[in-house]
DNA sequence: ATGGTTGAGGTTCAA
């Protein structure tokens, strides 16, 4: 099973970039977030046209909103809100013969990296503790699931351009990076990425905009990431970041992240 | 020291 995961930035804008990409890759699933839509303005026809007719969509008006497209039948759909704020941030799937599938867009968490002076920052950390306490109570480790997406955490040295410059920038300060850890521990996530690519390589996800040159500068972090538990540790085949699509016209700020899984 | 760009929607937020 071949799963892809793209912070898309608007799925009305970047409609004809996704269909490339699903005709490029044919993942058999695709998880966006971004898609700074409302559910009945998701482009449902054209996915379905390209033979992804299986989706669910948690969409709001111009903010955040994630959603699947699948090849394969999703038999069951989920949409949990956490902080108490309808922020359709996540979204769980369970594709038919196969695993459970979340689908996540963790707040960005603004720019002061501290919870009391940041109300985002807080919201952030409380998003991210919430989640850890959600799977604790709701899941557990032996069951075979898929966690993707834009978590807005770059965890490693090596996932970021400069470890020191950005030690106290959001996005990869040690408060963060210790909330995530802690998110991973829960039911022992592994990282399905970095087991393939090991962590003595760079490797990014995403590029600002506001960058003159993103390729020449690469001034880069690791922000999207695909994690699965601990049955599905040796099933994970392959990952790819598609580092290209950060060219692409009209690019993202995010490119997508590919993982294959052998499930037998 | 601070700006730089993008997207949605509406003249400003969030990233």
């Amino acid at each position: 099973m071949r799963i892809a995961t793209w912070n898309i930035n608007s799925v009305r804008l970047r409609l004809p970039r996704a269909l490339e990409l699903l005709a490029a890759e044919q993942p058999d699933v695709l998880c966006l977030q971004e898609i700074k839509a409302l559910a009945d303005q998701f482009p449902a026809r054209a996915f379905a046209d390209a033979g992804y007719p299986h989706q669910a969509v948690s969409g709001m008006k111009g903010y955040n909103g994630v959603a699947v497209v699948s090849r394969l039948p999703i038999v069951e759909t989920e949409r949990c809100d956490f902080c108490t704020r309808a922020d359709a941030r996540h979204l769980a799937v369970r594709i038919a013969g196969g695993p459970e599938l979340h689908n996540l867009y963790v707040p960005a968490g603004g720019d002061i990296p501290d919870p009391a002076a940041n109300p985002k920052f807080a919201h952030k950390l409380e998003f991210l503790s919430e989640l850890r306490v959600w799977f604790a109570a709701e899941r557990n480790a032996g069951q075979p699931m898929i966690l993707v997406g834009d978590l807005n955490i770059a965890p490693l040295e090596t996932d970021v351009w400069s470890h020191k410059q950005l030690l106290d920038v959001v996005s990869h300060t040690p408060v963060e990076v210790e909330a995530l850890s802690e998110l991973q521990a829960g039911l022992g996530w592994l990282d399905a990425v970095r087991h393939r690519i090991p962590a003595d390589q760079r490797l990014y996800t995403w590029w600002s905009y506001r960058a003159r040159d993103w390729d020449v500068s690469d001034r880069g972090r690791r922000l999207d990431h695909v994690w699965v538990t601990p049955p599905l540790a040796g099933a994970v085949r392959h990952a790819s970041v598609l580092r290209a699509a950060r060219g692409w016209e009209k690019a993202s700020d995010h490119v997508p992240v590919i993982v294959d899984l052998d499930l037998g």
